[in-house]
DNA sequence: AACAAAATATGATAATTGTCATACAAATTT
DNA sequence: AAATTTGTATGACAATTATCATATTTTGTT
């Protein structure tokens, strides 16, 4: 088992605060798990009974419609913890976890957290924080969903997607998600998502090589928005 | 300067975690307000420096978008709280409120929210708890903007306005909105928005006399959406 | 009561987006 | 290597939604 102490994602994330007695405490307790693409790390409505630290790979939280199609809310990159708010509210789990790159990743059983919260002033106000940015991007994002065309939508998030996790030698973007995963970002659908992709592509604001995407002009594509 | 201890709304909200001593505490601080019907509480950018307590009346948490249109990202009631997640992400507001009915709310100064936050631990909890619960609407708000019709969203809008916020001695909707912002709430151009209501009407869904709008029979308007 | 301003309503039309069908390409399995 | 499955691409078309123009009604003001 690792120290979590030498974790080297635990000072980007709200564990950061914890003091190395807290640390090796949690080392002790935790859990560590591989997890490979495209497998689940939980699902909408499972009950967790606790959280998951992400020391390596991104995953996907999404949610069924109605209809049937799956949105993407969130990616979330190393460093970052799940699961925190089903934990806060003592509900099972509003969204899927599904990792998009192999992980590796700890699970912290929830009275564990509970206990470092009621002891850690300062780990408390860091998960309060990381909580309340998720909702500002939340808003924001929604706000974007109702008022923006799937155009601008899918500019801004390749754009996103390049800012965030970066490109590929060859430039073109890093992360790796199908067409209907992004079409499930955006909200659309995955023939429009194609077919609006095919567009960009033919006008030269971007390049498709098999699956990957390269922006050409981030600047020219953020105007075009 | 009415004591926060007698105050009716306060078992609704977080503050019901607080004791007598804070309670007092808190009246000798706070401020009260008298706001009219359409005047803005805060305004998006703005610097608010604490929490509003809302007493009485309805207000409207809106975003402007690139578009010109204001999206309405969640209606607030009396008992809850206004400008948690600014105040603790320590950010300028990111949403405007506007008051939809005449309102009664106090404003209590950040420094002493965050003073109970250090003491009171149920306190901090409760807080916490709320901004889940938003988290969650804004989760589950997003997905339903992305994935349901223009259509769908405004029956199951109707129907929230009708379950939150009760109706009248006529069965017409007890809150007041314009078309436009009906509109606002669900996404869309108020001509399209205005269009659909007429449609609703037309087939006997719903009624509409002058602004009013009544629900004819929810369980029918539930299974159509 | 008369007027102006704002909100609601509706028509005509264009633009956007979704759906279904089908083709093609790539990855996986046999 | 052939075959099957899965993902990507494109065409044709329908449905949804936005935009602009213009009535009509309601509200507020003088």
């Amino acid at each position: 088992m690792n120290k979590c102490e030498q974790c080297i994602v635990r000072q980007f994330s709200s564990l950061k605060a914890l003091n190395k007695e807290e640390l090796l405490r949690m080392a002790e307790c935790k859990t560590s798990f591989t997890i490979k693409k495209g497998a689940p790390i939980f699902e909408e409505g499972e009950v967790t009974n606790g959280i998951y630290c992400v020391k390596e790979g991104v995953c996907k939280l999404s949610k069924l419609s109605d209809n049937g199609k799956d949105q993407i809310v969130k990616l979330v990159k190393p460093g970052e913890l799940l699961g925190q708010r089903s934990m806060i509210s003592d509900e099972p789990a509003n969204l899927s976890a599904v990792a998009l790159e192999d992980m590796e990743v700890c699970f912290i059983p929830k009275n564990e957290v509970l206990h470092f919260f009621s002891e850690n002033n300062q780990f408390s106000m860091n998960v309060m924080r990381t909580i309340c940015d998720d909702l500002k991007d939340a808003d924001d994002h929604m706000v974007n969903m109702a008022q923006k065309t799937v155009r601008q939508r899918l500019v801004e998030t390749l754009i996103y997607l390049e800012d965030t996790f970066g490109k590929n030698e060859d430039g073109s973007l890093h992360i790796q998600l199908s067409r209907e995963e992004l079409a499930g970002m955006i909200g659309t659908a995955t023939e429009s998502c194609i077919r609006l992709l095919s567009d960009l592509n033919k006008s030269g604001y971007i390049a498709l090589t098999g699956k990957k995407i390269t922006i050409v002009d981030k600047n020219k594509l953020k105007r075009f928005a």
